[in-house]
DNA sequence: AAGTCGGGGGC
DNA sequence: GCCCCAGACTT
């Protein structure tokens, strides 16, 4: 009663290979084209314009290494002005050693993902206290000696700053890699990871590993988008077999194409004999025809965000020197926008909203050891704010006070108060901004 | 293997 | 609104 997979159909080719480059004359024309492609087409950027220009190997490496932890999911235009600022106050990883957490913690501001300023911080210290101000030189150095950076980031650094010749596979690499060899199943699982890393690591070019890996990215950015693929003006559309599936197999030449190209149906892969029966890098259910180059590599269902609520209380007085100033606590060291700027605030866990506000009072008296009256705080309004797995809403407060000498004994807290401009330069999150 | 950790570009 | 971004780290 157990349906068997059907005889594997004879096949000129190996299942395995539809996934795999396994021609040596094809490796040299993806090469080739996505180098031409790259020194033609690239963009200016900051990093590249330091990596191209600078002789001294530890600066070059720190300039890489910056770039890299910055564009950890991070958009090229996001990262532009975040990276030319940092450089210009912290040249070299002995300027960023000397620096402070604060500093550090100031000048992430707004570009999110705070553990990556705060180890890159630990980083450079570690360089200049336990490496003789040396950066790493090998890719497994990179990787075992500088917190914040993976296999990816290592690898990256490796091949750009030091011409070290590995793949480095990132989002881009994955989705070009996926469309390249038509791989269907979940880029996610570990099975296909590995691959791509196969794939990447045969793909590069040991003569330029740097530059070959900054095409494999630019043309993912670019060209070979996550939606709306541009593939007409693709350098290497003509061996990608997600392009081939989806806009040649119905034409009448499909099939000599295919066979030159070393293309079986996918059915072949699906119930190969390879890998115990199945093909690892297949989707499991039945292909749709349908699908197109812009559906590789296909995702995972993802999950809705967390809701939920935060009651925060704008604390103001009076400025010395006229204007307002604004009572911000410091946030724990761990966890959500450590170490970040924020006003007095408490979760809310229930829902009864009314007698939360006493507990946002005491939160506020606690911060200024005072004892003020609940019925100070006046209620503002909501702002909703989306992170990536929490959707916040922050029910907002304020409490105006009128004499700053109540306000000015010692602190025992992490508290500080600023200027309305004072607070756009600070330590603090976009949400906080809002 | 699944969660945690931000913010924005671009459609 | 939604997807995804030159991912790493913890549990």
């Amino acid at each position: 009663g157990i349906a068997v997979p059907p005889e594997p159909t004879t096949s000129s080719f190996p299942p395995s290979l539809y996934h795999t480059f396994s021609d040596p004359a094809e490796v040299v024309f993806l090469r080739s084209h996505l180098l031409r492609w790259y020194d033609k087409d690239k963009r200016e950027l900051p990093w590249r314009t330091l990596a191209l220009t600078e002789s001294d190997i530890n600066i070059r490496t720190y300039a890489v290494w910056v770039s890299e932890i910055m564009l950890q999911q991070t958009q090229v235009a996001t990262v532009k002005d975040y990276y030319n600022r940092w450089m210009k106050r912290w040249p070299t990883v002995q300027d960023l050693a000397a620096a402070t957490i604060e500093e550090v913690n100031q000048m992430w501001a707004g570009l999110g993902y705070y553990s990556r300023g705060r180890r890159l911080h630990e980083g450079a210290q570690k360089v200049v206290l336990e490496l003789k101000g040396q950066m790493p030189q090998t890719v497994d150095d990179l990787l075992k000696q500088l917190p914040g950076v993976g296999r990816y980031t290592a690898s990256a650094i490796g091949s750009i700053a030091l011409g070290q010749v590995t793949g480095a596979v990132d989002g881009n690499v994955i989705r070009v890699l996926c469309r390249l060899r038509a791989i269907g199943a979940d880029s996610s699982s570990p099975a296909v990871t590995e691959a791509l890393w196969r794939l990447a690591n045969l793909l590069v070019d040991p003569e330029r590993s740097g530059d070959f890996n900054q095409a494999m990215m630019e043309l993912g950015a670019r060209v070979c988008t996550p939606k709306g693929p541009l593939c007409s003006q693709c350098p290497v559309q003509s061996h990608c077999r997600s392009y081939h599936r989806v806009h040649v197999k119905q034409e009448q030449s499909a099939k000599e194409l295919l066979g030159k190209l070393d293309m079986p149906d996918i059915e072949d892969c699906i119930f190969s004999s390879v890998n115990s029966g199945t093909c690892s890098l297949c989707p499991s259910e039945p292909w749709d025809d349908q699908l197109g180059v812009q559906n590789f590599p296909r995702k995972p269902p993802k999950k809705a965000p967390r809701a939920e609520r935060t009651l925060t209380c704008v604390v103001t007085r009076p400025g010395e020197a006229g204007g307002e100033e604004y009572l911000l606590v410091q946030r724990p060291n761990k966890g959500l926008l450590a170490g970040l700027w924020e006003f007095p605030s408490v979760l809310l866990q229930e829902d009864n909203e009314v007698k939360q506000k006493r507990a946002l009072c005491e939160e506020v008296n606690r911060v200024l050891r005072s004892c003020f009256n609940e019925h100070l705080l006046q209620y503002v309004g909501e702002v909703v704010h989306i992170f990536s797995h929490i959707h916040q809403t922050y029910v907002v407060y304020s409490m105006r006070l009128k004499d700053r000498a109540v306000t000015q004994q010692t602190p025992t807290e992490k508290r500080q108060w600023l200027t309305r401009p004072g607070l756009q330069e600070a330590a603090v999150s976009t949400g906080l901004k809002k």
